[in-house]
DNA sequence: GCATATTTGTCCGTATGTATA
DNA sequence: CTATACATACGGACAAATATG
C-alpha cells in the first residue's frame, strides 16, 4: 500500500529524452525531491535508482554531482548519496543570503530596466488570484517567483541563478510547514506593498519592508523546525 | 623545450592520497588553472589527463563535473572539456556581484564578531608587506583575502562559499593582466582606508569606497580584456 | 565532399574497500 | 567478529559525434 518512491520513479523514466543524460536525470531527482517525493535524509541507492530510472551507476553519480552542488543532495564518503536534511542553522544562514542579497537588489534598482519590475507586478497578481481561489501550492511558487523577480532587480545573471538554488534549498524545509495556507497567506499583503514603495521609487522603505518580511518568514520556519525536532 | 602541460601534471600524480579520489584530482586540476599552467580555452582530453594523473577516465570525468560547477571548466556535447574564458560580460557580471554583496556586508556589518575585522586587517598588513618586498603574487593573494574578509562581515558561510567561487573565476580573467603590480599597487592604499572607515564605523563611507574601488578595478580588467580581443 | 582516425558519451563487469546489521 | 550490503574506482567495450587528411 506504501507508494514506493522506486516504482514512482520508474514512470518517470519515459520523460528522459533531451540533452545530456545526466542533466536530465538530475532534473528528475530534483523535481521529485522539491515536490516532496523523496523526503529530506532519504538515501538515494545507486542500483535502485539507476535500474529505476534505465541508466547506469556512472551516469547516475554524475547527476548526483549536480544536485550536490545544489546543495540538495549530499554525499557521505563510502556511504553514498542522501537527500538534504537542512538544519535550523542552515535556515538561518539561507534566509541571512536572501535577507542581504534581496535587499541589496532593491535598494541597487535604478529603474533602467522597465521588464524586471513587470514580472514582480505580475507575481504579485498571480499569488492574489491563486490566494483567492485557494490554490496554495500555486501561491507558494507565485511567491517564490516574487522574490526571483526582486533579485532579478540587480540584473545579474550569476546572481539569479545563485538564488535560484537558494530558493531550491529553501524548499527542503517548507516541507516541515504543514498548513501553506496560514504560512503564505499574510505574505500576499507585503508582497503587494513592497511592489508599491517600489513603484513610487521609495526604495528605502521597500528595502526595510522586504527585510522585515525576511525575518519574519526565518521565525516561522524556524519555529516549525523546532516543533518537529522535538517531539 | 617547450614545457608539456601533460608532463608537467604527471608530477602531480604523487600528490594526491586522501579523500575521493575525484575531489583530489579536481583540486589538482583547479590550482594548475588559477595559477596559469592550464590557460582559458586548453582543450582537457580525458585520455591524456586521466593517465597523466594515473585514474580512470570515469573517475576524471567526475573531477570535471565538480570543476563545471564551480565554472571553471565548460563542457561542450561531443567535444569534451575545456578551460573557461570569460567573455568580458562575465567579468562585468562577477564585478557586479561582488559589489553588490560586498557592500551589503559592509553596510551590516554589526561590530559583534570580532574575527572577521581581525583577517581584515592581516590581510591589508599582509598586502602591503608583500608589495614592500616586490611579491606580487603574494599582493594578489592578500588582496583575495581582503575580499574574503569583507564577505564574511555578513557572517554567512554560504554567501562565504559562493564568493570564494566568484574570486576563483574573477582569476581565470586576471591573467589578461600582464602586469600584476601596476594593477594591484593602486588597491593598496584603498584597501587601508575602506579597513579605518570599518574600524571607525563609519560603514557607508566604507561601502561607498569599497564600490568606487570594485568599479575601477573591473574598468581596468575590460580594458586588458578588450586589448587582447583586438590584436 | 568523403573516408578515416580520434575522442567523447554511455554502459557494463569486477575487484577492492568501507560501513553497518 | 563475521557477514552483508554498498560505494569507490578501474578497465574495457561500443556507438555516436567530431576532427583530420
Amino acid at each position: 500500500m506504501t507508494p514506493d518512491p522506486m516504482t514512482e520513479l520508474a514512470s518517470d523514466r519515459a520523460a528522459l529524452q533531451r540533452s545530456s543524460t545526466a542533466e536530465r536525470v538530475a532534473h528528475i531527482l530534483r523535481e521529485r525531491i522539491t515536490d516532496g517525493t523523496l523526503q529530506p535524509g532519504s538515501r538515494l541507492p545507486e542500483d535502485a535508482l539507476g535500474s529505476a530510472l534505465g541508466v547506469s551507476r556512472n551516469t547516475l553519480r554524475e547527476a548526483f554531482r549536480l544536485l550536490i552542488h545544489e546543495h540538495l543532495v549530499v554525499a557521505e564518503l563510502n556511504r553514498g548519496a542522501f537527500v538534504r536534511r537542512l538544519s535550523s542553522a542552515d535556515v538561518v544562514d539561507l534566509y541571512r543570503v536572501r535577507q542581504l542579497v534581496e535587499c541589496a537588489a532593491v535598494r541597487a534598482f535604478t529603474g533602467t530596466d522597465t521588464e524586471a519590475p513587470d514580472d514582480l507586478r505580475r507575481a504579485v497578481q498571480e499569488g492574489e488570484l491563486a490566494a483567492k481561489e485557494d490554490r496554495w501550492s500555486d501561491v507558494a511558487t507565485a511567491n517564490m517567483r516574487f522574490h526571483q523577480a526582486i533579485v532579478a532587480l540587480a540584473r545579474s545573471p550569476r546572481l539569479d541563478e545563485y538564488m535560484r538554488q537558494v530558493s531550491a534549498e529553501l524548499r527542503l524545509a517548507f516541507h516541515v510547514m504543514q498548513n501553506p495556507r496560514t504560512f503564505h497567506e499574510p505574505f500576499l499583503g507585503r508582497n503587494r506593498e513592497i511592489l508599491e514603495r517600489l513603484d513610487a521609487g521609495d526604495l528605502a522603505t521597500a528595502a526595510d519592508l522586504l527585510a522585515a518580511y525576511l525575518r519574519d518568514a526565518e521565525r516561522q520556519v524556524v519555529a516549525g523546525y523546532e516543533a518537529v525536532q522535538t517531539p
